[in-house]
DNA sequence: CCTAATATTTCGAAAAACGTAGTATTCGTA
DNA sequence: TACGAATACTACGTTTTTCGAAATATTAGG
């Protein structure tokens, strides 16, 4: 009843709600990709450097200058010199910036408590289980990736033949 | 044990592998997001023209036309013209681009069933019936969406009181 | 101190999205 | 059956985003 190549398609389709949200969802995306997923680990973190923001939206340096640019520019993020290394740039989410996550989060809540309050208690138990099972297992598998692809990026040690 | 927020955090960081799938999948994402759903709507359908893409994918018809460009210009997608009304431009994927979802989606597949096969009998009958718990309840919420978005786009059957 | 390493910005080029204006074809109707 | 409106697209130019390479500023190490 439910195939395979039936579920590929589900997901698809899931996954270009995703990545086309203003066609479901009233949010105004006034940010890229890149700008947005730096805003939530500001959110998250409160305060990071570029080098930080690189490694976790894994882009290259120019990028992240103009991510923060432009967040900058529009209010959303306050930089500043760190005050013991003249190198290093903090970021941090401004007031405009803070809201805007909140309300962003606070929409997804809404739509899983509302989705998790459809469910019975037993149905609830499954789904946690579920879920840590398959993140276990994706995690396990990408633990490895195919052959050839490990050491692929962060420090590498060299080796001398 | 798992609060609100949490599944928030935990959901961000999941929608995150989705957007920035080249950091844990040996995917070469030679399209921008455009293109990859129009060849996943073109493999479903099979021929589309640019009016059913402009649909689809929700955008001006000059971006569409720009997306057909790109992947005509590298071998993914043939473009010709309807033969009983000349104004209409069909699209239909090459043998390359066909292959090319076909192993996308195989690698869907790969991952799915490597998830699943982890799952008991039960577990996947639980799952079954939460996801499509889930799908309904999010559709009911969402096909009335804040007042004032109606009749935002295609045609609607009208209910007669 | 002086050189190397680190942290980041600047600059310029390329790709993508898209508004507006234009072209080609078909439809409707008088 | 001719001709203006409607339809289906494309062309062009601008803006935005990404990103490589070179430049700048600061700190660390010997």
């Amino acid at each position: 009843m439910l195939d395979l190549d039936h579920i590929v398609d589900l997901l698809i389709d899931n996954i270009k709600k995703l990545f086309f949200p203003e066609e479901w969802i009233e949010l105004d995306m006034k940010f890229s990709k890149f700008e947005l997923f730096t805003m939530l680990f500001l959110d998250k973190r409160k305060e990071i450097t570029m080098t930080e923001l690189v490694e976790y939206i894994n882009s290259p340096m120019s990028t992240a200058t103009g991510i923060a640019d432009r967040l900058v520019k529009n209010g959303y993020i306050i930089r500043e010199r760190s005050e013991t290394d003249r190198r290093i740039v903090i970021l941090r989410l401004s007031e405009e910036g803070s809201q805007w996550v909140k309300k962003l989060k606070d929409m997804i809540s809404g739509y899983l408590s509302m989705v998790l309050n459809d469910l019975t208690e037993e149905e609830k138990q499954f789904m946690t289980a579920i879920v840590f099972k398959v993140m276990n297992k994706l995690q396990e598998k990408l633990i490895k990736p195919s052959p050839g692809e490990q050491n692929k990026k962060d420090i590498r040690k060299i080796e001398i033949e």
